[in-house]
DNA sequence: GTGACTTTGTGCGTACGTTCACAAGTGCTT
DNA sequence: AAGCACTTGTGAACGTACGCACAAAGTCAC
């Protein structure tokens, strides 16, 4: 009866980027009425090796059964649970041009455990627009606003530029997290976790491989 | 199944996911003037360790003076170079509701390297406006568009639902390179490429890591 | 209860990624 | 021309991730 030495504290971070992946599965089965599935189909599902998928799960606990598979609504709870999507997040965006206009309209928020709650801009022609049936507040507002509601996630959605300012605000409201859609590397204390989303980046990768992609010839490029 | 960790010449792949970064990181140096710059300093703009940038740019080349550090706009070209911006990518969006607008409208698409060629929609309500200067064509004329205007990458900003059936006509249309916004795994033939970016998987990695922070205090302020 | 069958959970070899630390190379000063 | 200050490029060590293959553990039929 002693320590595991796995689990609990230490999920490894490529398991956890997975993890969404796997609930997005796991929803689309439960939509259709699946009850159980193996971890071969819901690897398919996902786009990952089977083999992945367990370790990936095993990290979270032993939550199949074997011979059967894994009770799908169960695993759903588990997975959400252990990704904090139990409980409501609160969600600021800042900079609504077509970005955050688009992202405060965005369903994908309102999927459970995340909650928009304010939204900033600097322009004073936005500033008092309502959007997405919130009010547009002042980027100024921004800590004061803090104190009263807590926010847990800030949304960088405005250019470059005044960027880094806005994290630093954001930073000084208390948000500890925040997703930057900013061309730009933020800087942030410890403490305080960044995730950048950059099409810019990601076009960038698809080109760089596109490029090495030049015989569009079957017969080619076979071996090594 | 070729997936391969690193590509033909032997650049790493995690190496050609932060090219992007040095890019950006340089392009901004550039535009203030910066003629010179040195691991250290390209690493701490970019956000990485200056052992690491080194290594990521050994593997281009040796494109740095020792004693003196990098030449900005040379290596500004030769990465450039390396990730296939030298040259016009011709850009297709397929599925223009908030996101799409918001994405046919970036500028980020214009800068350098990629030309939004096209822009898609399956909503006959949404086919014939011009937005960005595009006119919005049905999607079931892609494959027929593509064989007079090839289209490099493309683009999935549909729901789910859809996305699947879209990028199978984008297959079938000759792209091989997608990128995806919709929030769900594409399945695409060996040889394509798909990345994808998803808003909602990147909050639940944040409300995870959210979650493990939190000595349950959320009245301290971090301040001075 | 037994045995055939199914599927999980994981030990292990391999490959990849990161960081340290330093030799090798460059420019500047004297 | 020699020494010094500086910075790159990389060998080596360490840590992480992946996927195979299989034992353990369960179900089901009878």
């Amino acid at each position: 009866m002693s320590e595991e030495p796995t689990t609990r504290r230490g999920i490894p971070e490529a398991t956890v980027a997975r993890l969404p992946v796997y609930l997005r599965a796991l929803s689309s089965l439960a939509d259709r009425g699946v009850r159980t599935v193996s971890s071969e189909e819901l690897a398919t599902a996902a786009g990952v090796n089977s083999a992945k998928l367990r370790k990936d799960l095993s990290h979270l606990g032993s939550y199949g059964v074997r011979g059967v598979g894994y009770d799908v609504d169960y695993l759903l709870y588990q997975i959400s649970r252990e990704l904090g999507l139990t409980q409501d997040w609160p969600v600021a965006i800042v900079g609504i041009g077509n970005l955050g206009h688009a992202l405060a309209g965005y369903g994908g928020f309102a999927t459970r455990g995340f909650r928009v709650v304010a939204l900033f801009d600097a322009d004073p022609s936005v500033v008092g627009q309502t959007v997405a049936g919130l009010r547009v507040r002042s980027v100024d507002e921004l800590v004061d606003f803090a104190r009263e509601v807590p926010i847990a996630i800030g949304v960088v959605a405005t250019p470059a530029g005044p960027a880094q300012s806005v994290c630093d605000q954001l930073v000084a409201a208390g948000v500890r997290s925040v997703l930057n859609f900013a061309p730009c590397v933020l800087q942030v204390p410890d403490g305080v976790d960044v995730r950048k989303v950059d099409l810019s980046t990601e076009l960038q990768i698809l080109a760089f491989h596109e490029q090495r992609k030049a015989p569009a010839d079957p017969s080619e490029a076979v071996n090594e």
